[in-house]
DNA sequence: AATTAGCACTCGCCAGGAGAGAGTGCTAAC
DNA sequence: GTTAGCACTCTCTCCTGGCGAGTGCTAATT
């Protein structure tokens, strides 16, 4: 395939070109200490490899640049990561443990994400019409007003307020709180709905006005989430700014667009989804109508066992993989040992 | 002080420059059908108003621009609002009116701000650690697991999870949830935390280990909001890269730079909260760094009749004031019929 | 046969200059 | 006080001619 010097010189450019981010010269490449063949004898294997598309000049007069497909080559046989910093990973492990709930730890692993990477994080949420209710307790506030708390996973709860046509007496908000957990317990949000409202019609005659009505009212109170449907959650976006390579407002736009879009993102994180590891896709490779000097760093997490998203960073292309890799690798596995189960970790000693 | 003339050529010259974004010229201002006086007349004024710092030239040969104090000028002596389409304002009370949480109405108001007006729209958050606690429900999970519900002023909810080190009795819960709602109804959470050290301190005799060691666990989970604090939500920051009058990098930087910041624009906006209805404030007059071509308008927002924040857009200095004014004002008030008391509307008939 | 030095060539970038277009300020006439 | 006229200024665009960097090819070298 490709000869030993020819791939030292690849490797070479390449890692030029990320640290400097300009295209690369053979005269340059030959004035390395590793390179002891002359400029000359530098050009004819640049064009062998511009030949088999790594490299690219992007005119006739100034040097090479690494294509999609010349990173790709990079990324699966040369780099070799950096282990993450101890400090960061100790951020990592506490800001994520720290946050309560769930949706507050993914919250701030795409945060953290973001700003650790100096790029645009992307998490694919977990959809919570697919998780299970585990409890659900009912508080009443008022004589007219109850809180509804929907417990998901032992892990989660989300919170409804249902105002009361009519007052219950305390007896009938304790049946009615024994029926919910009993009728829902296991259930996801839309199989909760679908089941009370197929209950309310076989049971309609041994309801009392008043609880007929909290039911209903419970049944377009879960409806809430449904229509919400974020799947996923961009951050950061503002500090694509900072890249050279990408300030152009045109260009800018552009990719925010593409954000805004979300499908072609999610189906480039789906396909991480299957894959082991982290995924990279340099360029138009991902499917995304991504600039080709944008790449996407992906990994697919899971929760209890069971894939339910993936997170991950976009940014410029010429981006420090080595650094990048292990960082969302590190965040995807913080934040899937933090959800695990309710956390087994006893308070106090 | 200006004259008849005067001002009518000013407010042509003001509402061309807004519709176009282009310096205005002599020429260009007296064929319009409004003025019947030649160009060179207007140049004489143009000199005139030039001189009094409402308008300026970028170069000599560029025609005239409305200068921050020029636009001051224009909207508070000649702007006449457009009142809201019917249809926003449905859409928005419509949007706020299903948000079941205080929360979540928020975070729509903002960004159906955002959109709206196709702006960054920026809303002053109520800090949560100066609501008061109306109840306290405790929800056991399983044997060692219990979830804390925090209700805020009948209104709001929040989530706590505490792991428990030994099972309690469904006795011992019974007397905790009845500790808690006797002990907590009607403070703060900074004043619950208070109350919850000093009283451990009195009972400590009273109480048996495992129960002790809840209240601890609780009072830890109250401290969890504390930090978070974030007092400034901004919506939108993408929107401005559409607007050319800002499309340049560097500058753009700058700005998002000024919203990360927040204390700046806290401060702007808690200017707004001592005056009534909208303010408008262009460029620098904010006292923000921001562009002197960008403008603030703004407008505070009460809950239960008191203050708790503000609510506006940040976008070009050249923006519809007429269409924005009214939209922000709107915004606000729905959000704060929206946030009064408990909803009274009755659910069904 | 592989490597290298040499050299003509190409292209982007920048500075400088010319011409067009827009708008002004001033002056003199109405 | 208003207006027409005109010289002037300034930006923008297009063109031009170096310059520097880097290439591809060829012929000489090892």
């Amino acid at each position: 395939m490709l000869g030993e010097r020819d791939q030292l010189l690849l490797r070479k450019l390449i890692e030029l070109y990320l640290k400097e981010g300009r295209p690369v010269g053979s005269r340059t490449l030959s004035k390395l200490p590793e390179i002891s063949v002359s400029a000359a004898t530098i050009r004819n294997v640049m064009a062998d490899l511009e030949e088999r598309g790594l490299i690219a000049s992007p005119h006739t007069s100034a040097g090479r640049v690494p294509t999609a497909r010349g990173l790709r080559f990079y990324v699966d046989r040369f780099l070799t990561v950096t282990p993450l910093e101890q400090e960061q990973v100790q951020r990592l492990s506490e800001a994520l443990a720290e946050a309560g709930e769930a949706d507050a730890a993914i919250d701030r692993a795409s945060r953290l994400l973001s700003e650790l990477s100096g790029m645009v994080s992307i998490v694919r949420l977990p959809d919570r019409a697919e998780e299970r209710v585990s409890r659900v307790a009912l508080v009443p506030l008022s004589e007219r007003r109850v809180l509804v708390v929907l417990v998901f996973n032992n892990q989660e709860a989300e919170n409804r307020f249902i105002e009361l046509a009519r007052p219950l007496s305390a007896e009938q908000l304790e049946k009615l709180s024994r029926f919910f957990n009993e009728e829902l317990e296991g259930l996801t949000l839309r199989e909760a709905r679908a089941r009370l409202v197929s209950r309310m019609q076989q049971l309609h005659a041994d309801l009392n006005e008043g609880m007929r009505r909290f039911i209903e009212a419970a049944e377009g109170a879960l409806a809430q989430h449904e229509q919400e449907g974020e799947t996923l959650r961009v951050t950061g976006k503002t500090r694509l700014l900072q890249y050279e390579e990408l300030a152009d407002v045109a260009r800018l736009r552009e990719l925010f667009a593409t954000f805004e879009q979300q499908r072609d993102l999610l189906h480039v994180l789906d396909r991480s989804l299957e894959a082991d590891g982290v995924q990279v896709f340099i360029g138009r490779e991902s499917g995304v109508e991504l600039d080709d000097d944008c790449a996407l760093v992906a990994r697919s997490w899971s929760m209890d066992d069971t894939l339910v998203g993936a997170l991950g960073v976009i940014g410029p292309a010429r981006m420090p993989y080595d650094r990048v890799i292990p960082l969302v690798d590190m965040t995807g596995r913080i934040l899937e040992s933090v959800l695990k189960k309710p956390a087994p970790a006893p308070l106090n000693e």
